[in-house]
DNA sequence: ACAGTTAACGCTACAATGTTGCATTATGAA
DNA sequence: TTCATAATGCAACATTGTAGCGTTAACTGT
């Protein structure tokens, strides 16, 4: 007998929040993604279910799945945050950003092991490691042409 | 007789650039800063130095001094992309982002040194490293006060 | 030194992403 | 059921960056 894992709305229960029709699609959403996704893939994820939403709720929605860490948020580099669901604790693994497509993959097997001679006054918080590159999608949609818009 | 470092002058006129009062005054900015500033620093440092300038063609401009190797880029945590002058072949260290002022700085001696076991499939094109903290001079500000915007 | 070509400028307008204020709704508790 | 208030939904605004286009001025050749 192992433990189920939480229902959405178990989740945002135990972090103290209001179970909302918003919430418990956007958990879902970003839970049944392998990669995280920007407020507007949620948002065309939550139209595709016919769950009935609004732009600004939907912004609120992912800040306090972020605030509560039930999500965490990445920057892309087309200055959109992405937002996935916290799987591990802490968060500690690298993104992978694909310059063909633009999404962003965690990689939860590849840890930033590096040697850290962090020059004197610096106090880390957090390390993040961002590999760039070509996903195994694109890749294979364009084994050697240039990449779409590389940006 | 060592040689002397470019002037900003002769490092746009190499590039096969018009040497503008623009594009002068923005290399000289980045060159004088020790880390990558915002579009927006790049302007108040020109209103500064009594430079006039419009918005846009900074934009033009430090988009122009990325493409062409001069500059490079940095997305910063607050969808701001920052720039640098490129000080090494390649550019290749690691950035701290301060959570206290927001400031990014490079830390050519810290090298992500991390052993890459990529999963199949895909194709890595360049490693970032990012260290989340705060600078040594927030630290002295507030020692242990909350920082100000964490956003 | 001068004239011609055109890269680069400097406007205005627009796009994308996100935030703020505030009246209204509906969730969870008594 | 009733009530307090968390959360919503709408409109307006803010920030960061782009696109179009006529004008200016940096370089080239003479």
């Amino acid at each position: 007998m192992s433990t189920r894992p939480p229902s959405a709305a178990d989740l945002i229960a135990n972090h103290g929040g209001r179970v909302t029709r918003t919430r418990v699609a956007v958990v879902d959403a970003l839970d049944a993604s392998n990669h995280p996704l920007t407020h507007d893939e949620v948002a065309a994820n939550l139209s595709e279910a016919e769950v009935p939403h609004d732009r600004v709720t939907l912004y609120r929605a992912l800040d306090w799945l972020v605030d509560k860490g039930i999500a965490h948020r990445v920057a892309g580099s087309d200055r959109a945050w992405r937002y996935g669901i916290v799987r591990e604790a802490p968060h500690q693994h690298a993104h992978f950003h694909c310059s063909g497509c633009g999404n962003v993959f965690c990689l939860e097997q590849v840890q930033p092991a590096f040697a850290i001679a962090l020059p004197g006054g610096y106090q880390l918080d957090r390390a993040e490691l961002i590999l760039h590159g070509i996903c195994p999608t694109c890749r294979q949609a364009e084994p050697t042409a240039p990449s779409p818009e590389p940006r």
